[in-house]
Order: C-alpha cells, then structure tokens, then sequence
DNA sequence: GATAAAATCACCCGAAAGTATGAGGGTAAA
DNA sequence: TTTACCCTCATACTTTCGGGTGATTTTATC
C-alpha cells in the first residue's frame, strides 16, 4: 500500500521535497541577510525570479508537449482516360519474347539490371543477356533509348 | 473560456495547489516549533507560489508545440489530351533549376551524358554534375528512375 | 525424336554512369 | 557586402552497363 503510494507519487514527492527545501534554503539566507535593511526587496526579487524559473522547469517536466499536426498533401499524378493497349502489330515487329517484354517493362520502372535480376529470381547475367537481346531487336544502344522507344511504340505503358 | 483554460491547465492547477498547501504546511510547522514572526515567511511563501505558478503559465505560453508531419497522398489525374502542359508546381517542388530541367529532358530522349554535353556545347563532367544534382532532386538514383519519376510528375512530355 | 527458339548462366573487357569533393566565376537577394 | 544559388569544369574512384563469346537446359514445334 503504502510503497506503492510512494512508487506512483514518487516525482510528486521529489518535488515537493525539493520545495521544502529551497524554502528553508531561503530562510537560512533570510538569516545571513536580514541584518541589512534593504536586502528584503532583494530578497523577494530573488525568490520571484526563482520560483518562476522554477515554475518554468517545472511546467516542461509535468505537462505533455504540445504537438501540433501540420497536413502534406502530397499529389501524386496519373492518366487513368488512357488505358495502356499494348501494341501486338510493332510487338511481333521487333520479335520480342515474352521474358524480354518482362524485363523491357523492368527497365522502364528505372530498376537496375541487378534488381530485375532479384525480382524474377534469376541471375545478374541472365538479364545482361535479356537486355543485350532487347537492345538488338529494338535497334538501340542503351536502356533509356529502349525505354523510350518503346513507350513511343506502345509496347509498355 | 473558463473552463477550457481548467480543462487544459488541470495538471498544472493541481500542482500549483499542492504546492501551495505544501508551502502552508511548512509555515504551519515552523509556527508550532519556532517563536519567530512568520508574516515574512507567509509572504515569501505566497510570491514563491504565485511566481511559480507564473512560471508554469509563461512557460505553456512560450513553449513552441512540437510540429508532427502527416503526409496525405492525394492523386490528381491529367488530362488525356495529349498536349504536354509543364507541371510547374511539381517543377517548384524539385527545386530543379532551368539547366538541370533540360538535361533532364535531353536525358528522355535516351542521350548519353556525352551526347547530351555535345548537344549543349558543354564538358561531360559538367553533364555528370548536372545529372548528379538532378538525381538528388529527384531522390532517384539511376536516370532510367528520374526519367520515369519526372514523366510522372509532368515535368517532361 | 530432331530442330529451333527461348531461357538460363558464366567470364572478360571496355565504356558509360554515378559518387565524392573541390573550385572558380556569375548573378541576385538579403 | 555577404550569402546563396547556379553553372561550369576537374580529378579520382567505384559501380553499372553493354558488347562479345560460349555454354547448358528447357520448351515448343514439326
């Protein structure tokens, strides 16, 4: 009972022991001071700005921090009117296989051959391969000519 | 208004108040064990709670509340009439600068850095400074992602 | 079953891309 | 004037890409 009282009131107490003794702190320097006439205004100075610094401290260790909820729209862009038809006509033009329209679609996504390769769970070389293939039949030097000419020709989205 | 300023405060309220009965307490027991006039006491120890609870006010005054970001994804559609409009919101957004934006473009069209320095009469280092910074923009690492990311956005045909 | 195409993987090598850092000149805002 | 970008270029280094070659296995297809 009373253990447990002082376990869930144990900051409580710390403060208010704190106080106790700040206050017989101040009345031991009441002592030391009280022969000067003039030091009382000090004095109370002294203890008003105390007890407000204290307050302050006092206010940041009890209460909950204020947090204030700022809302980010974040936009996020899309054409939904056109509804990707891959072109099957310049799809057998370039005598593209099924596997290398996979990793032609990859690309386009701006995945690296090494996670093309993860993602369809076969090997680095596999997709140098496929890419190798893919740059061939689609008569371009690089994955980003290949990536555009094949959004041009309606072969992925 | 009243009530609000309890409600919000009531913590703060409460411990003022058990300070202040703490304080009387105090003041209490010196009068049974000391023969000294306590008026002094009694008033240091009213500006100490008064103070304090200026303290604890101020400080719920100045504390600047801590700002929480919730990130709201809203999805826009364009237009599918087919006429490139430059997003200039998303372009603000980026940060991305006049120069950075063409190479950006010239990127697109799947020319390489070199290509690219060639075209705009400018080293390929300054290409690959110019790329490096778009990439950071853009928070992409490849330019197959920031050509994808900035077709996205709008801010390129 | 033989043949052809597709899919898989490996190795080497050079080219291109990307990272990191620094630096100098220009322009515009504070 | 200082500050802050922007544009330019450079060096050095690492990683990725792409070309070339060859090989094995799977899958259609006749």
């Amino acid at each position: 009972m009373g253990n447990h009282f002082i376990a869930k009131n144990k900051t409580n107490l710390f403060y208010g022991l704190l106080m106790g003794g700040l206050l017989f702190l101040l009345n031991w320097l009441e002592l030391r001071f009280v022969i000067f006439d003039h030091s009382f205004e000090i004095y109370i100075g002294a203890v008003a700005v105390i007890f407000t610094l204290l307050g302050i401290w006092l206010a940041g260790k009890l209460t909950r921090p204020k947090v204030e909820t700022v809302v980010v729209e974040k936009i996020l862009y899309n054409e939904p009117g056109s509804v990707f038809v891959l072109n099957e006509k310049e799809l057998a033009a370039t005598g593209m296989s099924k596997r290398e329209l996979e990793v032609l679609q990859l690309m386009a996504e701006g995945l690296s051959n090494q996670e093309i390769g993860a993602r369809l769970y076969v090997s680095l070389n596999t997709i140098k391969t496929h890419s190798a293939r893919i740059f061939e039949k689609m008569e371009v030097q690089r994955r980003t000519q290949a990536v555009e000419k094949a959004k041009r020709l309606g072969l992925i989205p």
